[in-house]
DNA sequence: TCAAAAGTGTTCGCTATACACCCATGG
DNA sequence: CCATGGGTGTATAGCGAACACTTTTGA
């Protein structure tokens, strides 16, 4: 018998499950995913996103986890379960279930993190066609993203510590796919009170001196109690 | 050697994975959930929601519908993922992974459609501790119902096809916990246009004939594609 | 005839939107 | 000195929340 290696045995045949993680960055104007090519068949030379078999002591968000840093470098970021994809012929090769996370992750974290050569970022309108069933579970997280946006200020996971108002309207712009009035968004998001600003200031390149805020997490935490809703 | 029965084997150990399915319905004043009683260990005596494991030729909302199906009767009911539980220790025995939906259905369309006795219906306040981390699951699905009902008209899912505005709106304050002015509740609806009032009205005990109503679907369909939200 | 439930309308205030203005800086 | 980008303010319209009135029917 050939199968002397398989020494897991069961009653009932069961699928594999792994975990995949649909990383999401910000550069500043547009949104990007991060993806690695695959070294071996099937898809071999094809784009996916990071992801691995599921550990028997580990939960699937443990497993994200840990294969977001083995992958990346990244520790404790952001992650999101938003669905299961379970399609029988998803895998050509058995019948593997995956549970999919998106990750949001600030952009400079990552950067010379990741392995190189096999990793990379792709603006989301510039993502060649994925592995797997990879297309559609891409679209499945930019939408619950969008959803998501509209309860919580997720988006913050995505900026660096301190940001101008102009990267926080182009990072809402990007994930909504909307423009909004400048000066309406400005007056918006003060008025929400999740804002600090600070007395610092930075001058990105153009002429005027922009200022700097920094998200205010007690304040997010005292609105939500009273229950409130970022609107767009 | 004992296991002749296990015929399945695998190179690394994989998990069980099952699917399972809180069932949601409205008595017209009140949300409850269907419940079946185990009938072995762990667990036994106690409430759980119906489910079972996957088969490997079905996807998961096969699998979910199937089990639907098999334990209430129900066709083709409305039906949602909503989150995979992965704890390792969340079933005593062995590693289990469970795909959990969550299902909106007419009341009267399973009453005396389930097998009697092991089935109930609990109203939401009235629900024992329940088997595994099912207490958790129903937590997690009241959460995303309630998510999910500020973006689509699916509580229409839990109503018989003709309604009345209090009947509706009794739902509507079911669901979110909170409780509505009838006048701007009545004139919200109708505005929306996704109803269509009927010329038939019901005197359901009280004083007054209550006009019927139907939700439009193709009204509906046409809003969502301009771009609309259910605002409570 | 009175209380309860249902249908319709009115008012007020908030806020989202559209838009105007001033300031600072670099070419 | 002017074009560009950043910060702040104002007016209007629309909608949600609070509330009033009328009608019907059963006790």
């Amino acid at each position: 018998m050939e199968n002397e290696e398989l020494k897991y045995h069961y009653k009932y045949p069961h699928p594999s499950v792994t975990t995949d993680c649909v990383i999401f960055g910000f550069d500043g104007s547009n949104l990007k995913v991060l993806l690695v090519q695959r070294g071996i068949e099937p898809y071999k030379g094809r784009w996916a996103f990071p992801g691995g078999f599921l550990r028997m002591e580990e939960s699937a968000e443990e497993g994200a986890l840990r294969e977001l840093r083995e992958e990346t470098g990244l520790q404790g970021a952001y992650i999101k379960q938003f669905h299961t994809f379970s399609d029988p012929k998803r895998d050509p090769r058995e019948r593997v279930i995956t549970i999919a996370y998106y990750a949001l992750v600030k952009l400079q974290d990552v950067i010379g993190g990741d392995d190189a050569a096999q990793a990379r970022w792709f603006a989301l309108n510039e993502v060649p066609s994925l592995a797997f069933d990879h297309d559609q579970i891409l679209r499945r997280a930019e939408q619950e993203l969008r959803k998501q946006i509209h309860f919580e200020p997720i988006g913050f996971e995505l900026l660096p510590e301190k940001f101008t108002m102009k990267e926080l309207q182009q990072l809402y712009e990007a994930i909504l796919n909307v423009k909004f009035d400048r000066r309406n968004f400005y007056n918006k998001m003060l008025h929400l009170g999740i804002l600090t600003q600070l007395d610092e200031t930075v001058k990105n390149s153009p002429k005027k001196e922009a200022f700097l805020y920094r998200f205010n997490p007690e304040m997010y935490e005292e609105m939500k109690n009273k229950g409130f809703r970022l609107e767009f």
